[in-house]
DNA sequence: TTTATATTTGCAATATTGTTGCATGTTTTA
DNA sequence: TAAAACATGCAACAATATTGCAAATATAAA
């Protein structure tokens, strides 16, 4: 069982209640979150400076990744159990509802390889796809 | 030929100063450009709400596309001729380099299609991959 | 070419978002 | 429980983005 409390002792970060109710959004949300989702959720609890300062704690402990937007905001999705500091394994595709606006982190889907011009190293991939999520899709 | 007053004229803009160099510079450059390059690029020369503004028509025309980052930004990329108004046909993959740091749109490499939960319907994909590119790879 | 209309621009004001230093408060360690 | 380490909130500031409106420019019409 993944309790907010085991993740931060487990990646050595003293126990705060912003930290905790932080992680929980993330726990109990199935999309991930934008610094401003963060604090309207809390209703403004900690202070904007907290929330910047956690996320990117967490982001350093490979406890959430970011997620790529075109609209001048960073999402955070929280990672899965195989992330570590500073090794993240988010090579996962992201979905963004056009409908609800969620955006879900398909664990399962693995970014696939793609073949590059020639002389062009990969080291690291992301891929965001739009349309509807099964919640919203049209039947 | 692909000049920027053709390109402006057939999307029926009109004929600015300001449109005009904004586009040479993504003619000319060879990587993508964020609201903040084109502001240094043109030396500040037009306000920046113009270059707001310059942007969000180049896309909604469907000149420019924008590229999914992680850091906060926008970025811009040319459209290749097949773009139209409202329809982007921007499915190629683009490349981040870590070390030039340039965005440089592989508009021959377009993102492979992924097997999605079921449920989801995609509509348009993006793909970023980071590493080194071309100019920068280590020999 | 000149005038009238439509469009674009720049300014000002404001909103939103992100960053830093430092004193205070809280958590952890011994 | 006390000392040390760490996290928080405040204040100040910086950077980025948005809106309304008057002035300027571009296009269309005469």
């Amino acid at each position: 069982m993944n309790h907010s409390l085991d993740i931060l002792k487990r990646n050595g970060l003293s126990i705060t209640e912003g930290r905790k109710q932080i992680l929980d959004l993330f726990l109990v949300n199935d999309g991930a979150l934008s610094h401003s989702d963060i604090e309207k959720k809390t209703s403004a609890a900690f202070d904007r400076v907290t929330v910047y300062r956690t996320l990117q704690t967490f982001v350093e402990k490979g406890i959430v990744h970011q997620i790529p937007t075109t609209d001048n905001s960073i999402l955070y999705g929280l990672c899965k159990e195989s992330c570590e500091a500073g090794h993240h394994h988010d090579e996962h595709v992201h979905f963004l509802c056009n409908s609800c606006n969620k955006t879900i982190c398909l664990d399962d889907v693995t970014v696939p390889h793609v073949k590059l011009p020639k002389g062009f190293k990969p080291l690291q991939s992301a891929m965001v796809v739009k349309g509807f999520c099964d919640d919203c899709k049209v039947a």
